[in-house]
DNA sequence: ACGATAACAGTAATCTTTACTGAATTATGG
DNA sequence: CCATAATTCAGTAAAGATTACTGTTATCGT
């Protein structure tokens, strides 16, 4: 009678390796179609399964950010992000900031706070200049 | 020629204030059961387009909360939020925080930060006695 | 190598949101 | 009031994102 194990499968391991090398918080498509390149026959479940699996195990992030589709961070290091209100793209904020304070926080109806961080709202490089060049949105 | 006008629509009315009655912080769809007690012929894509519209127009606030669903605030007034972590209901904070501070904050790929908010994880008090009577999840 | 089974590919289903279309409302002016 | 044009409506189709299912494949402790 085995343990539940976790088996470390070539999948698994391109898509932990893809998304720890990019720098862009990549939707599980995106990171789909990177994929693709090293693994032509991967499927769109299989990526989204992973992606669960490693942000439960913790070995990835999976961003609590606004806006319809999800994204993943390959960083699990304490930091920041900002999102354009435009386009939905997120960055890296540099300097670290202190989570902030939970204690005392009161809220009716829940019975605990567990967490908390700084959400920045930004306008990216390319929706900038989208908009700067007259096209509208 | 007439100018672009907005018309208080008995629908838009309807959704609007029931809105701002509840404290629930409601989906499109959770409303669009609320709001089809009064009018039952309404249909989910005017609800979708009346809180499109009311958001951009400033009268409730789009909540830009995590998780798949969007949620929609009919009191405007400046204050946090709380989400559980387990099922995405949203509740107040009491106590008000400051708006973090933007100046300085570098953000590759950023032209611009145009706010900020802190963001509470939480657990309410439904998934907390659900958890506690043993039941996953 | 073997065998149990976790994970796979492929696909269907579900859930959320947006887009489209012709009909109904609304403001306005004669 | 009634005509007219602009706007919003309901209903529905389509798109987009995510999850669930099913039979097959491949990993890993032995
Ligand atoms: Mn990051
Ligand atoms: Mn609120
Ligand atoms: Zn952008
Ligand atoms: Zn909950």
């Amino acid at each position: 009678m085995a343990q539940a194990q976790t088996r470390m499968t070539r999948q698994r391991a391109v898509i932990l390796e893809e998304l720890r090398k990019t720098k862009s918080h990549p939707t599980a498509d995106e990171l789909y179609s990177i994929v693709r390149e090293r693994l032509p026959h991967i499927s769109l479940g299989t990526v989204y399964r992973n992606l669960d699996f490693l942000a439960d195990s913790g070995e990835i992030r999976r961003l609590e950010a606004a806006g319809s589709t999800k994204r993943f961070d390959g960083d699990i290091s304490w930091h920041q992000h900002v999102r354009c209100v435009h386009c939905g793209r997120i960055g890296d904020v540099m300097q670290p900031l202190a989570a902030p304070p939970v204690d005392g926080i009161q809220v009716c109806g829940f019975s605990a706070i567990v967490g908390a961080r700084i959400e920045f709202d930004g306008v990216c490089e390319a929706c900038a200049s989208r908009r700067e060049a007259g096209q509208q949105n």
